[in-house]
DNA sequence: ATGAAAGCGCTAACAT
DNA sequence: ATGTTAGCGCTTTCAT
């Protein structure tokens, strides 16, 4: 039954008769200890609900089993998708997270960081704000891998980006198969995920020898308001026949913007599939981001670096291959 | 400049010449030290770049202030915007959250909030899973609030849910109004928020004189395949010319059937507004719920709760209102 | 205004 | 196979 007092090891000990180093051996089911006693102590821990203080046993051992997930949105699909394949990958590997949220802000980025070091928490996931923070400083050394988004201090850290340039060539490749002529784009400066995927656009449209037109990129932050703005500006004003956006949230303001004005015969593209691109009027051909794959390996590279298993001395960038969803 | 070794409040009374008990003071900002004294120190932190032992010092004061938050479904865009108010107001309010995700899974849920207590956080935000978690055992007299759903032992924890009666008759009123004369519904056995939006549906029929014909409600587990199977068997074989779907979830499985079978002229009527609802072909008639004000209003009495600010003795349930969204 | 000292619950040498 | 002991970094009486 469950006393109200909280029970501890030294309560464990007197109430079995043995030392407390015995009842912590037999917790942590050491083979230094005889297995009736052994079996003997668990029961009893069971019997009188005894939790252990993880925050007793991390300070002394200097390390808590916990990764700490840092990501800037968690309101974006992409990233919630990422998050869950890390606490799959982690549960397996049995590792706790701890998901902080900074909603693209480096100040609360930094807190959070510094937060969870407070707590022992020593291996980080981090899909960085903007450039601008310091990993360096606030890092040091402690194992990090960075996902989606290039740190402002990389090649100190392991990076595992997507085929940004890559997956925008695809989507815009297809556009103009599907018979667009002139593809106005929207990205984003927020993140070098952005910068890549314009990269790409252009790279789609020197190999199909269609002039780059600058009055049809657009690139900044994403406000929803600015980017309905650049949406009629391309698609109106500019003739646009199609429109690659950069990620979801850009795709989002856009859509609102083509709704309300009831635009049609357009050709669009974007980053991020979702579900509900199926149930579109507009054809919607999109890249599908490999979340759970960079989940998985994010997690398991960083628990890799911890144990030194393989030897991965120079830290890593790596890009993953993305998806195309065609629709038509 | 940041030494490679690490900073205690040991090493910070070395370096000023006083204890380590006028460290912690000044730290701490308390009056009981000379204000030179303590800019001193406070500045010597800086320099030396001191980083608290978060551990430390909450296994010292037996507590953190740090807000666990449940929750189902990370992927799940209704939980994400709670959980971005809740961490809005809770920074406000100078506390940290601790996010984690069970995936409607009540072992997964346990063993969260084991390990959270473990580490000596005391207060909670918890969006239940299924019936069938004792939290009477796991939490006793831990300050909790439930949200979203009636968990198990309601009646002895503060509850926060929204008028889902309410809000489901609201939206069938509304599909009514728009012409539907036979309205299938199709809700979630999962939660409890499932079978009040149910009772709801019923409401509004019995106001308008209609009778409810058991053969179209479907209630059960959300998964996709059967969700589909009960679409078209409600709007093909049943022959509905409206339908209302309970939640986010359900909704998108139906209209995936909707789409696939190129079904037209229904009324369509759900919970949880989206902001792509407005780029579809069919009208979608939505509950917004208030995540932002859930969120907040959590945070809010759970912290009252701790300071015994004002009396609340009995633990309550609260319901918050729901805002229509009309589409035809 | 400051210091000395105890102790939170746990684990890991080092005994026995 | 088990016990003894020290100590992680911090806060907090109780002295001075």
């Amino acid at each position: 039954m469950a006393d109200n007092k909280k029970v501890t090891i030294r309560e464990l000990a007197k109430r079995a008769g043995v030392s407390e180093a015995t009842v912590s051996r037999a917790l942590n089911d050491s083979p230094r200890v005889k297995p009736a006693t052994k079996h003997k102590i668990q029961q009893l821990a069971k019997t009188l609900g005894y939790r252990p203080n993880l925050l007793a046993r991390s300070m002394r051992t200097n390390q808590s089993k916990t990764i700490g997930v840092i990501i800037s949105n968690i309101a974006n699909p992409f990233f919630t998708a990422v998050v869950r394949a890390i606490e799959d990958e982690a549960a397996t590997l049995n590792y706790r997270t701890i998901v902080i949220n900074t909603d693209e802000n480096p100040g609360t980025e930094r807190q959070a960081i510094e937060m969870l070091q407070g707590y022992m928490v020593s291996r980080f996931i981090i899909a960085s704000t903007r450039r601008g923070v310091d990993y360096h400083l606030l890092l040091g050394r402690t194992p990090a891998i960075f996902i989606d988004r290039l740190p402002n201090n990389n090649g100190d850290y392991d990076t595992l980006l997507v085929n940004n340039a890559d997956g925008a060539k695809q989507v815009v490749n297809a556009l103009i198969a599907q018979g667009a002529t002139r593809i106005g784009v929207i990205s984003s400066s927020v993140s070098t995920a952005g910068q890549e995927r314009l990269a790409g656009y252009r790279m789609a449209l020197q190999e199909n020898r269609i002039a780059v037109d600058e009055n049809i990129i657009k690139c900044s932050d994403v406000q929803m308001r600015r980017v309905r703005r650049y949406t009629s500006n391309l698609l109106i004003n500019q003739a646009c026949d199609g429109l690659f956006t950069a990620d979801n949230e850009i795709f989002l303001a856009a859509m609102a913007e083509i709704t309300a004005r009831n635009l049609t015969g357009l050709k669009l593209g974007t980053f991020d599939n979702a579900p509900w691109f199926d149930f579109l009027a507009l054809p919607v051909t999109a890249v599908q981001q490999p979340t759970v794959e960079m989940g998985t390996r994010a997690v398991q590279r960083l628990v890799a670096r911890i144990n030194g298993s393989d030897k991965l001395d120079e830290p890593e960038l790596i890009r993953l291959s993305v998806k195309l969803v065609k629709r038509n």
